[in-house]
DNA sequence: GTACATGCAAAAAGTTTGCCGACTC
DNA sequence: GAGTCGGCAAACTTTTTGCATGTAC
């Protein structure tokens, strides 16, 4: 469903100037492999399975640092922890108050609405944030709707 | 700029049935009479200047108790604590990256983003969360941009 | 060789919870 | 009077940080 092209290495050094180490590689390789929008910990357990004796706080770390690089994405919900995404380009996200599921939506017209928001309040915008939350195909059909 | 009416003791009752004890009232109002979306800790420092002894532990247990009775309304945003917001009328936010401050906007058409979100993805949606972030006025002026 | 990264563990920040006496209905 | 609520403090979860060692460039 989703296309990654991670180039070893280089991906991670070319865009920004951080070291390539093994941690850092592997943690964004997680990030962007995964479909499911994982929380620091998700992270951390999917990175040990490959490379054992990594922290958490390393994993905080790189998230973070990845993050302010532009090379992935940190997702606030309300009440859960910060979640991860590896898609950069501009998407939304609906979210399943049931099981937690968080699927991708891209919409069209939301440049609209940011021209109506700054606008309207005078503030330059310059990132979105959308989130719809409600319930997923799978949890509508065992909860009936 | 926000139109409150809070009739002591009967809005809190009226709706849900908790009790209307004092400091549920006080941190009820305390959130109403605030246009700046406080945080956990600041509506426990407004809270003591009328009622002193109200512990930060009460605070947070009736934000969650008036959030789930939709009598105010929790915000999440990025890295932040979370914020409190007495305006129940549907609308979006504006925050600024620098200050920190959280405007509101009212924005037109988003139903049908709403509808498009619902259509994409098999969810049923129940909610939306919209969060625009860029400069506010003030710093825009301040900082030159 | 120098700066930046990591591991580890401790600490911070934000929020929740258990207990018991107090208050609302 | 019964059941809910509040104060207090301890616990919990998530995230950050300090420090000594290790590694990329």
């Amino acid at each position: 469903m989703r296309v990654i092209t991670v180039t070893g290495g280089a991906t991670v050094t070319a865009t920004m100037k951080l070291r390539a180490t093994v941690q850092r590689q592997t943690i964004l390789e997680a990030v962007r492999e995964s479909c499911d929008h994982p929380t620091a910990e998700e992270v951390h357990r999917r990175v040990r399975l490959r490379l054992s004796n990594v922290s958490l706080g390393t994993v905080y770390r790189n998230l973070a640092l990845l993050d302010r690089a532009g090379e992935i994405r940190e997702l606030h919900l309300s009440g859960e922890p910060a979640r991860f995404d590896g898609e950069m380009a501009p998407h939304d996200h609906v979210r399943c108050t049931r099981c937690g599921r968080i699927a991708d939506v891209a919409l069209g017209s939301v440049a609209e609405l940011q021209a109506q928001a700054a606008e309207r309040t005078g503030f330059r915008v310059d990132e979105r944030r959308i989130e719809f939350i409600g319930r997923c195909p799978d949890c509508r059909r065992q909860a009936g709707n």
